[in-house]
DNA sequence: AGCTATTCATAAGA
DNA sequence: TTCTTATGAATAGCT
């Protein structure tokens, strides 16, 4: 632009590039910061040079620049960035909650498996067996339950069975003989007791 | 700069304040143009007026660029987007294994205690009971174990406080009479058997 | 938005 | 690299 004016194409001697490229740098970062006090505003530039060298310069931080920039655009990354990191936050927190809480039921849950007894007091260990043998009368009674189910539907069938048998044997009767024994006879005598409790 | 030169310096004619901002934005982002072309670089102008509109020049994609900042910064913030995100993924996960584990140890939890034992079949009683009976026959052995302790060392301190009641009385003999009984004697009466055990 | 006098920026050379 | 300088570019103040 002096001396001749230039044409703007990228220009190919190395040496000439770099030393506009200095030159040019500082012109537009002189221009930047005029730019923004002049009138006000923020600013901010942002140079690559060829090289990768970066260069910048911003009238404020440029963070909050470009963060600002973000915000303007629909860019989630630094806006949504507390926002994650409160998640992140409050996602930790719980998991720690649940180790914790997986680490208490494993405890209690070995020692009602009869494990890890050894640092218990006889006031705990009292305490287990109390629990334990309710358990087990609770466990039993309603085994005794489900059992007083089967007994009672088993009767039920070998009733109708029993009828049923009747029935036949009467129509055996007045049609005529039949020999053969029904066979549902035999399941009546399946097991309809209490299984023998052990202790 | 030009029919007398101005000073660097906020302009407070609003007017005149926004009318230079338009031309001395222009003016930016032709220099920062002709500075990417002239010299391959990547540059990038961001600038908010007072207004608090937002006015931009990038040689190439913004967010590239600024993504390019970022690296050479230190920011995170999109560089590790992916990464937060593999991160958040495999904590969900884990949280859910964690959910699971919890949920089969309460329920296995739950049947020991003799809770929600409505959906068990007989054979799952069966062996809930089987492992109780397992455990209280555990947790009473180790009850056992403990009171044994207790008596030894009960009994030691009973033999010992026997032998210096002994020694008192003989040095009551020769240095005159003692008729304070000691007090300790009582204690070696305390109970140290095993306590009745139910069921 | 256009114009123009002036200052500024800077290409080329030292 | 830095300085100088000639000259085109940018732009402040007016219209």
């Amino acid at each position: 632009m002096v001396r001749g004016k230039i044409e703007i194409k990228k220009i190919e001697n190395v040496t000439s590039r770099q030393v506009t490229f200095s030159k040019r740098r500082s012109g537009l970062f002189k221009k930047a910061h005029e730019l923004s006090v002049l009138c006000d505003a923020q600013v901010a530039a942002i140079v690559f040079s060829q090289s990768g060298r970066l260069h910048e310069y911003s009238s404020s931080e440029m963070e909050k620049i470009i963060e600002r920039y973000d915000k303007f655009t629909n860019a989630l990354y630094v806006a949504e960035r507390p926002q994650i990191e409160r998640y992140l936050q409050e996602l930790k927190m719980e998991m720690n909650r649940m180790v914790k809480k997986i680490d208490l039921l494993e405890v209690h849950h070995r020692k009602l498996l009869g494990q890890g007894l050894d640092s218990c007091s006889v006031t705990e260990l009292q305490e287990i067996d109390t629990q334990i043998e309710k358990s087990l009368r609770i466990v039993r009674s309603r085994k005794a339950e489900l059992y007083a189910d089967q007994l009672k539907k088993l009767k039920e069938k070998e009733r109708e069975l029993l009828n049923e048998r009747k029935r036949l044997r009467e129509e055996g009767k007045t049609e005529g003989g039949c020999s053969t024994k029904h066979s549902s006879e035999v399941e009546t005598d399946l097991f309809i007791g209490l299984p023998v409790t052990r202790l």
